[in-house]
DNA sequence: GATCGTTATGAAAACGTTTTCACATCCTGT
DNA sequence: ACAGGATGTGAAAACGTTTTCATAACGATC
């Protein structure tokens, strides 16, 4: 029926060794390869890819838990992992979390069960604050996100200079009610509502922050509250792409007019915030290079596992748009 | 080392079998079941997946093969298939092809090699048209795009119709130079652009069609291309969300005013349409349906095999917005 | 010309499970 | 009290590969 390798065997007059070795990279003759290349194509043969992994133990599989598909940022760093993934020879599996640490326990079991190689995940701030050093038993970097100090390797941005840098412009408009809305799951989330804050007491100005789960339904239903307050911001901080769009759908609900009665920045510099009118004030994110680095960083990490860990954060850069003008 | 089933036996004081029996669903005593549970939460055993699938032949495994993970589209229904899939004990393995023949290739041949349950694909026209009914060695359900009649289950959009529905709107408007821009590489692209065609004639007016990769960037050079002739058309349809921003690219910087200058419809009703002023005339695509109907159909193909092919159309729903209205 | 390394090959073991087969044991109905 | 059917369990086979081990053939080196 299905046809296994002592098929391929028999019809090329050899042993299943040999056969074995023709394919993956043991020392055959020139005649028997080919004579084993043509048996292959003659017969059909795939390898069983559950059975090579079990002998070999190498799975050449790498996971990829990431916490919101939906979320443009993610989808973008997954195709730089994928890129250099099968550049390598290597297979992705690719989970997505909803944020939710149920979710994320459920992944990392499933990718021990799987014996990948290697894991780049984007952690809940509860799941990466509970993992050390050794609660994984694969090689894994985290990404956009980091964890315990020293836990993991891990590529992130600079979050809090990040967000500094829209405090800063802001200010530099002429803004100074200016409130923070940030995710609440998240460390990176944390991070740019510290530098914000930092930021704000830098130029004597009060922190106005709340957090809200990353979405942006929540972000919409969060800033629609607090702009119907008497006293609400004059400009408004967002910390991603989702939420931002939160944002403007609340500014239009409410028909606050951008930048005039409301001026918005935010992070991720998605194809639609310059659509729109005014364009939106955006940090960008170096998001292939994210994924490329988290690559690297992995794959040395398998080679070897006993080098010290190590942090990457890289700049984002802010591109300025209309939503953050003063009138 | 790694602990195995044969730890847990030993742990457990029972054999391999029982272990193996007391985990999935063999006869086992509640007492001993227990004992199994405890001594598997002792030794921290966690199964191996390749093990399992080598020995019990079930792979608990689909493959979602998409196009483009860029197109909201297909992310979309990615979470869709997935939830259904973790629903019912399954896992997924998500690939992104890029319209590209030789990446579906290589990615069917993978499946094969996973030896997956079964397969969700939405395929390009020249891989579609060369898979007949018995060239795929798993059970696969084609999505948004369909391939030789009969060969196939498959979960589709009534494009046809969707298309000319968009046009009956337009001319219902006073539109009558009605252009559009289609993506050249899928069934539904084509069966999109046929039904704009029939629509035209059918309200005596001459068709046209041109057709480019289905992304943001071949639609918006394409588009200001045709946009910057003398006789450019006062209304244009684009066939998915990705190409519909291209357009409104390209109308933005040749200073066109939508819809004064230029009307503007698509397909998908993704959240930034909505956010652009004026918002954008769109088809919206029950996406979540076609994922859950996919795996529906995929469930009940790997249940009864040899029953009849079948093809569910779904229908779009209009979304009519300021980008038509005739000023 | 004997000895040594290299290279190419096959037989068989190994990977970690599930499943088959055989065999107790227990319950049920007569 | 006994046949017969569930029910629970263990020993061993099986899944389809890769890897180990042994050996043969061949040049090169002394």
């Amino acid at each position: 029926m299905t046809v296994g390798i002592r098929d391929v065997a028999r019809a090329a007059g050899v042993s299943t060794a040999t056969v074995s070795r023709a394919l993956g990279r043991g020392p055959v003759s020139d005649a028997v390869r080919e004579q084993v290349e043509a048996a292959v194509r003659a017969t059909g043969y795939r390898p069983n890819l559950s059975a090579r992994r079990l002998r070999s133990k190498a799975a050449q599989t790498i996971g990829l838990i990431v916490a919101d598909i939906r979320n443009p940022f993610f989808t973008a760093v997954s195709r730089a992992v994928e890129d250099a993934a099968y550049a390598a020879g290597m297979r992705v599996i690719l989970c997505n979390t909803d944020e939710d640490p149920a979710r994320e326990a459920m992944y990392l079991r499933l990718m021990e069960e799987e014996r990948v190689t290697g894991v780049i995940f984007a952690p809940t701030k509860v799941t990466a604050d509970g993992l050390t050093e050794d609660s994984l038993s694969f090689p894994t970097v985290f990404i956009d996100r980091s964890g315990l100090p020293g836990a993991h390797d891990s590529v992130v941005l600079d979050n809090a200079s990040a967000a500094a840098t829209l405090v800063d412009h802001l200010v530099a408009q002429g803004f100074s009610r200016i409130g923070g809305l940030f995710g609440s799951t998240s460390s990176t989330a944390r991070e740019r509502q510290a530098g914000y804050a930092a930021a704000m007491t830098r130029h004597d100005l009060t922190p106005l922050a709340r957090s809200v789960a990353p979405n942006a339904t929540a972000a919409e239903a969060e800033a629609a509250r607090w702009l119907s307050q008497s006293d609400r911001p004059e400009a408004l901080i967002l910390s991603n792409g989702l939420m931002l769009m939160g944002a403007v759908r609340a500014a239009r609900t409410l028909a606050l007019r951008v930048p005039g009665d409301l001026a918005l920045a935010g992070f991720d510099n998605e194809p639609w915030t310059d659509l729109v009118e005014p364009g939106l004030t955006v940090i960008e994110q170096p998001v292939a290079e994210i994924g490329a680095q988290a690559m690297r960083l992995l794959f040395e990490r398998i080679e070897s596992p006993d080098q010290p860990v190590r942090k990457v954060t890289l700049s984002g850069r802010a591109v300025l748009r209309g939503s953050t003008r003063r009138g």
